[in-house]
DNA sequence: GCCCAGGAGATGT
DNA sequence: ACATCTCATGGG
């Protein structure tokens, strides 16, 4: 079914800007599980493709089709390096994922580099998740919060996560025992960062990345290695840790500051934007 | 071999 | 509240 036409760039959107972690490329177009069901997404021309259980609106929104980014754009037009960086990738778009997900992806994601995210993110659902079939491809989703808390934890570190393992299980473990983690997007900010951080493995930059990928906050404003490097290099920064800067840039940004932060994110760390 | 990676938690001040 | 250490593992 046709989804969009909207001249979106799925390679720049799914794999290169690192917002996520389990779509693979294949000669019939880009596969992953989403909230649980398989999804094969294509494009021609403009016009982007699925073939999935999901509901053609269900897609959209996990694709961030309905926003319009130019007034995004214009929002910040104000601010040269934001502009540039925004006007740079004319097709990128920041996704709606499934909450549980970006958490657990995230949690991985800790003090790791993205090739070993995707690596880890593969491992753990081929041993733990749930199989499907995609053109000729098998894919695995991401384990359930059952499937995670009840696994031991040393096949967890057979599967290469080290001391992350307990993060995960202890996690999973309270989400299966009912922590809210799908009401996060009906809260405030402030309440949704607040329950975030009760989790074992989550702390600030985690946090943010789940309520701007997961949770559909799109002030939450993740501060990594590279954001901070862009922060310091071209604006006047006196904050010194990452979660001081990130309350300064949300407070200076406002509403769509984490979807500026993507765009910034990806321009400083393929050094599109000289830092 | 070295340094780095979309950091978090524990400890000490 | 802030600074410093440690934590697995593989990529470059």
């Amino acid at each position: 079914m046709q989804i969009g036409n909207e001249s979106m760039d799925l390679r720049l959107t799914l794999i290169e800007s690192a917002q996520c972690f389990q779509w693979q490329e294949t000669p019939q177009g880009f596969i992953a599980v989403v909230q649980g069901k398989p999804v094969r997404l294509w494009k021609q021309g403009d016009a982007v493709f699925a073939q999935s259980d999901l509901r053609r609106e269900q897609l959209r929104h996990y694709l961030d089709l309905e926003r319009d980014y130019g007034r995004v754009a214009e929002q910040y037009a104000h601010i040269a390096p934001a502009k540039r960086a925004i006007e740079m990738y004319p097709a990128l778009r920041v996704l709606n994922q499934d909450s549980w997900e970006t958490l657990i992806t995230f949690i991985l994601s800790a003090n790791n580099n993205v090739s070993r995210i995707r690596k880890l993110t593969d491992a753990i659902s081929r041993g733990l998740g749930a199989r499907f079939e995609m053109c000729g491809e098998e894919i695995w989703g991401l384990p359930t919060p059952e499937q995670l808390a009840n696994c031991p934890e040393s096949h967890l570190r057979e599967m290469g996560v080290g001391y992350r393992a307990p993060y995960l299980i202890r996690t999973a473990r309270m989400v299966a025992d009912g922590f809210p983690l799908w009401e996060l997007k009906n809260m405030s900010y402030d309440q949704a960062y607040e329950q975030l951080m009760r989790l074992p493995g989550v702390g600030d930059k985690v946090a943010n990345c789940v309520l701007l990928f997961g949770c559909g906050h799109s002030s939450a404003f993740p501060v990594d290695v590279w954001v901070e490097r862009l922060l310091k290099s071209w604006f006047d920064v006196t904050s010194r840790s990452r979660k001081a800067m990130m309350l300064a840039a949300r407070d200076a940004l406002g509403e769509n500051a984490g979807l500026l932060q993507q765009f910034l994110f990806h321009a400083a760390r393929t050094g599109d934007i000289e830092l």
